[in-house]
DNA sequence: TCTTGACCTCAATAATTGTTGAGGTTTTAT
DNA sequence: ATAAAACCTCAACAATTATTGAGGTCAAGA
């Protein structure tokens, strides 16, 4: 058994960068915003366990649905112990995520839909264009379009 | 007929802003961001036509949608200079947009059902997730997670 | 040993998307 | 005519999400 410490072996900055795809600057980043965590080497050098990496995932996951920086950590120190997302955790954070995400969607639908519709019937007039009140704070915010 | 003038009666920034939901200094941002325009009184005060709420509907819609404001204006501009977009405008505008649109769909899309997924899988293992090496650029950019 | 690559910190810069404030002008209503 | 409300410009600040650079240290191989 020759490689059974390799597993546990913790990864370097420039390790981690290189199997996350994400920049060495961007992992700094990401520690003094608390989103990931290292300890030092006695010549001061970061070293990660292997779970960074599933942070990591999880936190370019979360991003790219739209999350902002201060949610997902506020998601991930929600975890008892800091601790690395398991399946439950996961599937409460990705449900939850999934909200916003599904909004996103919804709305970049509505545009093209609402684009397509409008070659058609070449309104946008103030109150009948599909693409106006569309906007749930739009409309509910200071009247929106309709009134006066 | 008392009121034929008032639909074409120009708006104040301050009723658009009302009317649109939109803060004045936001409309001000817009304007030297090129997404709206308007003409001065002469004591040099804007006066907007009221297709300009038709624009900021279609700006907000966008934005929620994640579209930058850059890519907006881009779009937006290759509307005729102040005349009043007419159907074909709307057309040339949605189709440029709608590839910009199905790709930002697609890419959502599919990171909503992956969530999906991985819900019960549990995943987001370094190899193996289905999350991991979605992300275009993500595995585009330094080889992603996989090698190594 | 010595050089090179990887790493460190800290500060500055950058793009995006606005908001706030100071100081002054115009419009509107009484 | 005057006071209040609305408007103007311009500059500074702000949050978010990083990247770049300067100046220096650490580790590993020739």
């Amino acid at each position: 058994m020759p490689e059974k410490i390799d597993v546990k072996r913790p990864l370097s900055v420039g390790e981690v960068s290189t199997r996350s795809g994400v920049a060495i600057s961007t992992l700094h980043f990401y520690e003094r915003e608390q989103l990931i965590e290292s300890w030092r080497t006695a010549g001061n050098q970061r070293r990660y366990t292997r779970d960074v990496l599933r942070r990591i995932a999880v936190i370019r996951v979360a991003q790219r649905a739209g999350v902002p920086l201060g949610e997902i950590r506020d998601a991930l120190s929600a975890l008892p112990n800091g601790r690395t997302p398991n399946q439950r955790d996961w599937a409460r954070l990705s449900t939850s995520w999934r909200d916003g995400l599904n909004d996103r969607i919804e709305a970049l639908t509505k545009l093209r839909d609402g684009l397509d519709d409008c070659i058609g019937c070449g309104c946008l007039s103030v109150q009948q264009c599909p693409l106006r009140n569309t906007g749930d704070h739009l409309s509910s915010r200071g009247q929106g379009a309709v009134l006066l």
